[in-house]
DNA sequence: GGTCGTAATTTTGTATACAATATGTATTCT
DNA sequence: AGAATACATATTGTATACAAAATTACGACC
């Protein structure tokens, strides 16, 4: 196995992404250059040519004399993630059935294989990269270089969303997760059949259930417990 | 004048992304390190630095050991820009009458002095730049990190799609570029109305009208001449 | 004359040394 | 003790030297 300096810096960016998806780099996380230098290998020049790139592409975000740090997931983004999420995906999907080739249609299919296998495995990290995969492909198939970079924003949030909303606590949450991937498979079919309508009505009823299953999260049915009997870890 | 590397750094992005908005760097020209290092006074490390770092806004595009080129207009991405365009720039209107300041509102105005300055001095390329600052600023107006991206790429190629078909060379041209000028009024009057509706109605238009203007240059009016008189310049 | 192959040159990519900035710590003074 | 300053350390940014790759130039061969 001889790895030029260049798989290294691949395989660092590769590494970085899927870090940041997983969130096993927490949002606001600052990224140590002499560490990642040594754990991969390379000298500082690639490795902040890496940054920047990723920085680019919304991952990371860099602040002057102060580095790198993973992308913040604030409040306000989530907002602006529920306005946006629905057009691009929308448009996305649409696109995606008009023009996608046949190699295209065979790597989605093999994505939503690794989709349900890791639905069936019940990893987290797995699923959602397995996801962010799947969805990221419906955006080569779009080929719009102008929905990209905001798709490829959206799905980076998306990822990083459904690993701390999509813990499947509840029975109607597991459903959701099957639901979903039969809308997969729905999706495939549409785009194989060239349907433009039935892709973008499916990337709307996706989105919802995805919406859904935030919201199951980050509004869950109130506490049925009279006062005071509620424990309290933190005092007053 | 004490300018540190910092400020020649942001001096150079400056003047690529100038370079390319106004075709003084055509597509496809590629950039040389040498030359740019010793005429902005910085070494090859901020240099290629600032071409990542415009590569991931669009403005540029690096091949793996071959440097960095002016991103391609080709006429695949013109129709991708004619199928994104419409959405994007009327969903930036809508937020942006929503959630515009008072702060922005000013520096929209003051973009439109300069845009009708522009359009008084018959300079194509200030025009193209005025253009593109006044539409940047409603971008931030709408401040969603994810439609951002999408958008300022678009624009990249507006003004340079700009450049080359917005010439006034008919009537109807010079009247496209007055009525252009009164819509960013509009618009702007929309903003600070807050009247989402209207916004993403001047966007529909405005958009119709930069479309048709374009449309006079790629599909002009047939010549009207009997054919043999037609000078030919090229034998056969 | 044209084509292929090889060497020289140029250009691009990486490593490292150095400079500048920020951060942490100790010491002094109130 | 607490605040403030000066110093030491660590981190980030830039310049340059070196390595690798591509481009060009040249000459041998067909």
């Amino acid at each position: 196995m001889n790895d030029s300096v260049g798989d290294r810096k691949a395989g660092l960016a590769a590494h970085l992404k899927r870090s940041v998806l997983t969130l096993a780099l927490e949002p606001g996380a600052d990224l140590d250059e002499a560490q990642l230098c040594n754990a991969f290998d390379v000298s500082r020049t690639p490795l902040r040519e890496v940054f920047r790139e990723l920085a680019g592409e919304g991952y990371l975000t860099l602040h002057l004399n102060r580095g790198a740090r993973v992308s913040d997931l604030s409040h306000t983004t989530l907002r602006d993630f529920f306005l946006a999420a629905p057009m691009i995906y929308g448009a996305v999907m649409r696109l995606a059935a008009l023009n996608a080739t046949a190699q295209q249609i065979e790597a989605l299919k093999l994505a939503q294989v690794e989709f349900r296998e890791a639905l069936r495995a019940g990893s987290i990290e797995n699923r959602a990269l397995a996801n962010n995969h799947f969805h990221q492909i419906t955006g080569e198939m779009a080929g719009n270089i102008y929905l990209l970079p905001s798709l490829n924003r959206l799905l980076i949030d998306h990822a990083r969303i459904s690993m701390t909303f999509y813990r499947p606590q509840t029975q109607q949450m597991a459903q959701n997760l099957t639901e979903a991937c039969q809308q997969h498979d729905a999706i495939i079919a549409a785009i194989e059949a060239q349907d433009e309508g039935a892709a973008a009505q499916l990337a709307e009823s996706h989105w919802n259930l995805s919406r859904n299953q935030i919201e199951l999260f980050v509004m869950p049915a109130a506490l049925d417990m009279p006062m005071g009997k509620l424990s309290r870890k933190t005092p007053a």
